[in-house]
RNA sequence: GCGAAAGUGGCGGAAUUGGUAGACGCGCUGGCCUUAGGAGCCAGUGGGGCAACCCGUAAGAGUUCGAGUCUCUUCUUUCGCACCA
């Protein structure tokens, strides 16, 4: 249902920008590599290609029955070689220019089926097939330098004015650029003897980055990552430490679960000096240290820095409080953490540097350290380079060959696409890529010498990075790209789940702008308009099982039941009439079974109904709650137009179009129709075209048609308003309705179809409103209400409010104290 | 843990720029029609009160003539956290 909604809000779109007389090109692809395509090959011991390809068929035809205007001409799969060899073309482009390279990197480890996991497949710590504690594990790997564009990355997030502020925040954040102090603090003479002639002693000390320089005469400790090439050193020499460091290997790669992990650490023994006191300083492994941010290591301040706080308490480690607040609040550092002690303040305790305010002693103190070659002012981002290279079969192949004499060697172009086998059965236990001998065997391009083929694919965010600009040209054989591009790109409207708001937006936004740098294109931001639609939900209805695991029913089988005033008290399952538990809200899944079929809902009420629901359900941006009685509400709605269009129609013979001489003889009752059938032109177009929320929109149209209703005037004047009213309502509704419009438009007498019809435009003469009411307010309380002329001024509209019986017996005879006239809205009398 | 949002009747939601809280729809209650209703039509429906009115937008404070809307604190829920896509 997710997808119907996405593409329901983008035909409806479509359809209303075509009315607007735009050229618009609404695509369709299928991003086809990755996990779940290689999860139910496991299950059904199919290829994935097949189960792929099937399922590409069935939505397909689910998409053709909701009617979306999409032009198939254009459309692809990433798993079709004509696309993913592109892929591996603008790969070895990227290898040529440096932005892909080759570096270690960690991944998940299942040390029984001998395979990486993806974090999905780790679930607490253990594979989700064998149960077995995962480990880190070190591979090569292919990265892409997203972080050279991460300065261009944040500052264009502020011309993208037309996307949601929630998302640019939280790509701004992502990137993350803190502007500090890189400050070293050389080892200790006893731990360079300790180290010995090793690499670690090689760097001779250890540099951290802090934004929080001014408390740097607070560090009591430092601590390091596990994989720390010093921890690494400290523990070849210390068992103890050793099995703590391989502790710290065990668990999943995943951020949030080192993160929410137990603070631990363990003394290393060895100690570094510190850059402005010489004082010696204990080093610690910490497994809250991310070797992947900055250098692996942190300074340890408690006193100001509350995970340093937490982490001294527990080891007995010294505090020193080295900021004191301006205000004066507090003194010194107490026993219990408080949000204040982090906050900026003034130096104390601090040498030379005391007395100075925290931004100062930043300045004051970076300087000393790059006087004393000790440290230098630094700007530390967040992002980290995009690693691409997954050890899975699913997906496009990384075009490289192994060959014993000259290495690493690219594929070269004219052997392109390096097509991936269709024909294997992954079974859990590794990539069957690996144990193609049809597939590994190749040779060398260079030497000729038998040489063996990189088995890794690439990222499926890879395929999505770069998708739409091949929408423009997907006949193209021989660039990935070609000019049609600059036609239609960048995409004037995006739409897709809150979910992919940083990590897939991001890599778009990364790879169109190497494609430019290539001079492939010449655009740098992909999306103009974005759009992020919410999640779809439905309830949640459960059993628990004699085995303890609940069994979940779908919520269509299930029948709820509501008290005298319709407040829910239980719910049965139908086919037993026997209770099930309620568990909540949740997105609809396979796991929950309360997944809605698209394809039965079309079966039962049409395509038109399924549209028109998810539009009106909540606006775009929310959550959308799935209903039964809401889809039924659409379809009443829908059947109510219809019988309002014929009942109208069989009563006599289409009326002449309204001149000017029928107009002003409207009625009083005709003249509001007119004005309210305008209106909601008014405001149908200004929801699509601007807000874009759709619920309101079809709202003021539901409004318009119980006008219609309520409208009895006999007459030829009338007759013809209330036709107008109709067309007005049908053309309003088309972009979600398009099946019932169209045949609507057709009784309405018309000879051309609807899909050919402009948007229409309001008539400013119906709009005009003779007078309005005004709220009347004392003292902020509504009091009462009167009607004054549109035109009137402050003074009349308060010689009408004070008027007012209601108002009078509040204000009294006193005289008020102050007046406050919103025009057409409200007069306020402040007494 | 960090980052980002959200919280309004029995339910989904409306209130667009600080200006009438609850549009529209669902559900429910009563009535009409019908052999019948998972059909249609009419009326009612935030809470309290006979009424005048009073209370009410997660909780608490603040700014303002006026706060669902702005500010701060707290709570709850949802999304993301780099190998799900």
């Amino acid at each position: 249902m997710g997808h119907v909604r996405n593409y329901t809000i983008g035909d409806v779109l479509a359809r209303f920008m075509r009315m607007q007389g735009l050229n618009v090109l609404q695509p369709m692809g299928w991003d086809a590599f990755g996990l779940p395509a290689e999860n139910a090959a496991i299950a059904n011991g199919v290829p994935p290609a097949r189960w792929t390809r099937e399922n590409i068929a069935y939505m397909k035809r689910q998409l053709q029955a909701l009617g979306f205007a999409l032009d198939w001409g254009r459309e692809l799969a990433t798993c079709d070689p004509q696309y993913y060899r592109w892929n591996q073309w603008l790969f070895l482009r990227m290898l040529e220019r440096g932005i892909a390279y080759k570096k270690t990197g960690v991944v998940n480890w299942d040390p029984v089926d001998q395979t990486v996991l993806a974090n999905e497949q780790v679930i607490d710590g253990r594979g989700w097939r064998t149960g077995a504690l995962i480990e880190k594990r070190e591979i090569p790997m292919y990265y892409l330098r997203i972080t050279a564009y991460a300065e261009e990355l944040l500052a264009a997030l502020d011309g993208l004015t037309d996307w949601p502020e929630r998302v640019r925040t939280m790509q701004a954040n992502w990137i993350g650029r803190s502007e500090g102090c890189e400050v070293v603090f050389p080892y200790s003479d006893d731990t360079i003897a300790t180290l010995g002639a090793t690499a670690a002693s090689a760097a001779g000390a250890l540099s951290v980055f802090t934004t929080r320089a001014d408390t740097l005469f607070g560090v009591t400790f430092a601590a390091i990552s596990a994989e720390h090439p010093l921890a690494q050193a400290a523990a070849s020499r210390d068992p103890q430490l050793l099995d703590f460091v391989e502790e710290c290997r065990r668990g999943s790669t995943m951020e949030a679960a080192v993160a929410t992990m137990e603070k631990r650490g363990m003394r290393t023994g060895l100690h570094v000096r510190h850059p402005l006191t010489g004082e010696p300083i204990e080093v610690w492994v910490a497994n809250y240290v991310l070797m992947s941010y900055g250098s692996g290591a942190v300074m340890g301040v408690p006193a100001h820095d509350e995970r340093d706080f937490e982490f001294a308490h527990r080891h007995g480690i010294a505090l020193r409080t080295v900021i004191r607040p301006s205000g004066a609040e507090w003194d010194e550092v107490g026993p219990e953490w408080q949000g204040l002690y982090a906050e900026a303040g003034v130096t104390v305790n601090s040498g030379e540097f005391s007395g100075l305010s925290s931004a100062e002693a930043v300045t004051a103190i970076c300087r000393a350290l790059e006087q004393r070659g000790l440290g230098q002012p630094r700007v530390q981002w967040r992002l980290r380079d995009w690693g691409i290279s997954r050890q899975r079969y699913w997906g496009c192949p990384i075009p490289l060959i192994h060959c014993p004499s000259c290495g690493e060697v690219p594929v070269p172009d004219a052997q392109l696409p390096v097509r991936l086998p269709e024909d294997l059965v992954p079974d859990g236990s590794g990539n069957p890529l690996a144990k193609s001998e049809a597939f590994l065997h190749c040779a060398c391009p260079r030497c000729g010498q038998n040489a063996r083929r990189e088995t890794d694919t690439m990222d499926t965010f890879v395929d999505s990075s770069w998708y739409f600009l091949r929408f423009a040209c997907t006949d193209q054989d021989s660039r990935p790209v070609d000019e049609r591009a600059a036609y239609w790109l960048p995409v004037d409207q995006y739409i897709g789940g809150i979910e992919h708001a940083i990590l897939h937006l991001l890599y778009s936004r990364f790879w169109t702008r190497v494609m430019r740098d290539m001079q492939l294109i010449s655009l740098d931001e992909p999306f103009r308009r974005l759009l992020t639609q919410g999640m779809v939900l439905n309830q949640i209805y459960y059993r628990q099982a004699a085995t303890g695991r609940p069994v979940y029913f779908n919520p269509a089988d299930v029948e709820t039941r509501v008290d005298g005033t319709g407040k829910r008290i239980g719910a049965v399952l139908v086919s037993d009439g026997l209770p099930v538990e309620h568990g909540g809200l949740g997105t609809m899944s396979k796991s929950k079974n309360n997944g809605v079929d698209p394809q039965s809902l079309v079966q039962k009420y049409g395509a038109d109904t399924a549209r028109l629901f998810v539009m009106f359900a909540s606006p775009p941006e929310q959550t959308l709650e799935w209903s039964d009685e809401g889809v039924q509400g659409q379809f009443r709605f829908l059947r109510r137009l219809w019988k309002a269009v014929y009942d109208h129609v069989h009563a006599g013979p289409k009326p002449e179009p309204l001149t000017s001489a029928v107009l002003s003889g409207l009625g009083e009752a005709a003249a509001d129709l007119r004005r309210q059938a305008h209106q909601t032109v008014v405001r149908v177009t200004d929801d699509i075209a601007r807000r874009r929320v759709f619920n309101t929109a079809i709202a003021a149209v539901m409004e318009l048609l119980n006008a219609v209703g309520r409208f009895e005037v006999p007459g030829a004047g009338a007759r013809a308003v209330r036709q107008e009213a109709l067309e007005l309502a049908v053309l309003c509704l088309s972009p979600m309705v398009p099946h019932i419009c169209h045949e609507l438009w057709f009784a309405l007498g018309h000879e051309r179809a609807l899909i050919e019809e402009p948007w229409p435009r309001p008539d400013p003469a119906a709009l005009v409103q003779p007078t309005v009411e005004l709220v009347v307010q004392v003292n902020g309380k509504l009091r009462g209400r009167v009607q004054v002329s549109a035109l009137a001024d402050e003074a009349a509209a308060r010689a009408a409010a004070l008027a007012d019986p209601d108002v009078r017996r509040f204000v009294g005879n006193v005289e008020p104290r102050r007046v406050i006239y919103v025009p057409g809205k409200l007069v306020n009398i402040v007494v």
